[in-house]
DNA sequence: AAAAATATTTAGGTTTGTCTAAATATTTTT
DNA sequence: AAAAATATTTAGACAAACCTAAATATTTTT
């Protein structure tokens, strides 16, 4: 199926306030990311309920049909093989490529896509560290970083802990750090390469390097 | 000064039929190439005119101003090198990037261009054997195309002749070829590898292999 | 549970780029 | 040079995607 660049736009921006906000879009949301005004919104949600791209009833919320996920997902997919391309090949800066990447996502060919994602290498992440859906619409597993190599402020949830022996699990019991918990990086100490976090709503802590190396998440 | 994509399909149409016809470009050349309507073409032109990159009077020729002119080469230059780019990285075959380049060349940001062009390594002709302008609209030389390299039925204007004794050149009056003559190769003849071409307006005529060899001409 | 605030939709317009049909110019033929 | 043929423009419509203002639903507050 082919859809117009307005539509694609609108399925992409559902599709990331779905993942954002656990399916609960609403016309303002979505008004606020396309930057289009309200009325406008409804007109283009009703195009896309008659075209059975989106589950929508008047007043109520709305989500994406599964045509209309996949539709999205390929979108996505465009956007970040390009964003890729612009930065490892064009040696863009990986801040500059966004906007560039919006319109390449609309090329249509399919082909393409294929035949760019083979020249990448069939890669998995974009140079946000965004993951690159292959051409079925599958996500590839999160990336996981390790404490150390998170970026400053960057909000991230544990999903993994490489030594798990007990003097370890010690120590995340005492932070209150389990699978799961929400953290970003604080500051970095150059003296001894701690760093302080902050986990969850607790208050910020500090911890060693050895421990940092070992607590994995994703972003 | 950004266009929309019709605005640069027009541009780019009036550019080729230009060069293809000595500036005498009509409405109804146009609206063949487009593929639109004449008064859709017209409504077009007095747009075209109005942001003055068209001299344009109702019912006479019209013809690009400098600055449509220069708009019109940055678009077809953007065409090229993404031809370039499909067949030549992402390995398409030259047939078939035609349409998906159509798309590409819309995309907007200069520093794009001017970042594929380097990647590509400044190619001057695209895998068709148009020219390619550079970032300041000039176009490199034509590339010369001996008669025997000709593809078949391909429009060209004779525009060097390599061997130029007198045996050579009375051949060429014979067939009344010259520098500037507009000719096609019809036919080739596996037997002897004589070529049977049309020259101008004359009738079809046979010339020998050692006689292609010689002829040179610009797409 | 009524009032107030907020969200969403409807109604009626606008712009861009297209269309058809009719009017008008220009060019070609006789 | 008049008639016929062809080319171009004008007039009036339409779809897509947007807009504002007003009407209507829903949600929140009191």
């Amino acid at each position: 199926m082919k859809f117009t660049t307005s539509e694609e736009n609108y399925l992409k921006n559902i599709y990331h306030l779905q993942v954002m906000h656990d399916k609960k879009v609403s016309a303002s949301m979505l008004s606020e990311t396309v930057n289009t005004r309200a009325a406008s919104v409804t007109d283009m949600l009703k195009k896309l309920h008659k075209k059975k791209l989106l589950h929508y009833e008047p007043y109520k919320h709305f989500h994406l049909t599964e045509t209309g996920n996949r539709a999205a997902i390929e979108i996505i997919r465009k956007h970040r093989l390009w964003e890729f391309f612009l930065v490892n090949i064009l040696k863009f800066k990986w801040d500059e490529v966004h906007e560039i990447a919006e319109e390449l996502e609309h090329v249509s060919s399919t082909e393409l896509v294929i035949r760019l994602e083979q020249f990448l290498g069939f890669p998995s992440f974009d140079p946000h560290g965004d993951p690159i859906p292959n051409s079925k619409g599958k996500m590839p597993e999160q990336e996981q970083l390790s404490l150390e190599a998170l970026p400053l402020k960057q909000a991230a949830t544990v999903s993994y802990i490489r030594d798990q022996r007990i003097a370890m699990m010690d120590i995340l019991a005492h932070y209150q750090i389990k699978i799961g918990s929400r953290l970003k990086v604080i500051r970095r100490f150059d003296f001894d390469e701690s760093i302080e976090i902050k986990v969850d709503k607790q208050p910020a802590a500090t911890i060693s390097k050895q421990v940092a190396a070992n607590i994995y998440c994703t972003i």
